[in-house]
DNA sequence: TAATGCATGTAACTCGTTACATGATTCT
DNA sequence: AGAATCATGTAACGAGTTACATGCATTA
């Protein structure tokens, strides 16, 4: 695509040139869980494993570090703990406008979604190298596992319909829901299917 | 967990206590490629491109390392190329009955699919703090792509039907394809439920 | 008083991609 | 002659997780 007239200068300044990467989704998911009133890293983590833990996850060594790159960038700002009742540490935060005018501008961002791995499907691909039988096992198990996925869903209509908000953002939580319940019902009438399949191969 | 009587200690030995981490099923990748007769680095990057893109994908800077573990792991072994037609330089690799065995354990052991992330889903969970407009915009989006891999499966398919292979083989291809198409048409008709009831929403 | 939960934070490590480097051959 | 394709390989980087470190408060 470019062309390079000498590569060992190129090498020389790799340094230089290279630097705003990509870069995650991750900051505007915390952003964005501040902006839902969940103020601390504590909060947000466990917000996230109630509500987005089917399709987005951060971990601790995310979150804090993420929080202190946002208040560097002027996206959120720093509360100082007026003594918490109990006297626990604790570190709360606030998104500013300016960090709200960012998340606002990321979600317009049109989205490119990479087709994310998956290890049943790559294990299915070699299947004719082991026993139908063998292979009807694992199938079974994520049929399983996609039973409980559906079960868990259900807690979160409910954790949806409890929590304090606009008719708006339940609409949109409703759809992220509708998402998962749909996929995983596709994936579970193909495991039937593919189920079916394995018993008409040779054992 | 463990009980870590002393913190400094134990900070000592670290590099010494870890190593074998859980590692990705690449390996496995790139043997099973080998499984089915495709020699070299760069064969296996082209079968990927036309059969598992979908699901699973490897770079080249995963896949000539990986070769280089595996013969040292004794799962693959390098042919010594024999004066390639036309002289082009190529390297050739076989894989081992023992590979072939490591192979079938692997397919045996049962997968545990952590929940990819996917950050369409997360903008809509922060959909609120937009126009409906304009997340109708990216989810529309999202639809096009999706038929277009629906499209992409088609090719796959002919693919699959041209391929020299066992019908055992082939059904199993099949599955992934069949695995593919149902979870797309899942997320068209969630698609078009959500710009339906973005319609309904405050413009 | 011992375990569990609340709460924050960092260092080391894993895994993999991207960009680069290199060079031959075939197509236009 | 130049572009595209074949073909292999490495160094640097990005993005994140895990394991560890720490300490207070609540519960059994």
């Amino acid at each position: 695509m470019k062309t390079v007239p000498d590569g060992k200068k190129a090498r020389a300044e790799d340094k230089a040139v290279r630097s705003a990467g990509p870069e995650k989704a991750s900051r505007f998911a915390i952003l964005g869980m501040l902006s839902l009133g969940y103020d601390t890293g504590y909060e947000i983590k466990k917000a996230i494993g109630v509500s987005t833990v089917n399709f987005w996850s951060e971990s601790y060594g995310n979150i804090y570090p993420m929080l202190k790159r946002l208040v560097e960038e002027g996206a959120i700002r720093k509360l100082d703990s007026v003594a918490e009742p109990g006297g626990r540490r604790k570190q709360a935060y606030r998104i500013t406008p300016h960090g709200r005018k960012l998340l606002k501008e990321w979600l317009r961002q049109p989205v490119r979604l990479p087709a994310p791995d998956n290890e049943l499907l790559l294990k299915l691909f070699f299947g004719a190298e082991a026993q139908a039988s063998e292979m009807k096992v694992i199938v079974a198990a994520r049929r399983a596992e996609l039973d409980r996925q559906l079960s868990h869903f259900a807690q979160i209509a409910s954790y949806i319909a409890s929590r304090e908000a606009t008719p708006t953002q339940k609409a949109y939580w409703m759809a992220t829901l509708r998402y998962g319940k749909s996929v995983a019902r596709a994936e579970i009438a193909w495991c039937e299917e593919t189920e079916r399949m394995l018993d008409g191969l040779a054992p």
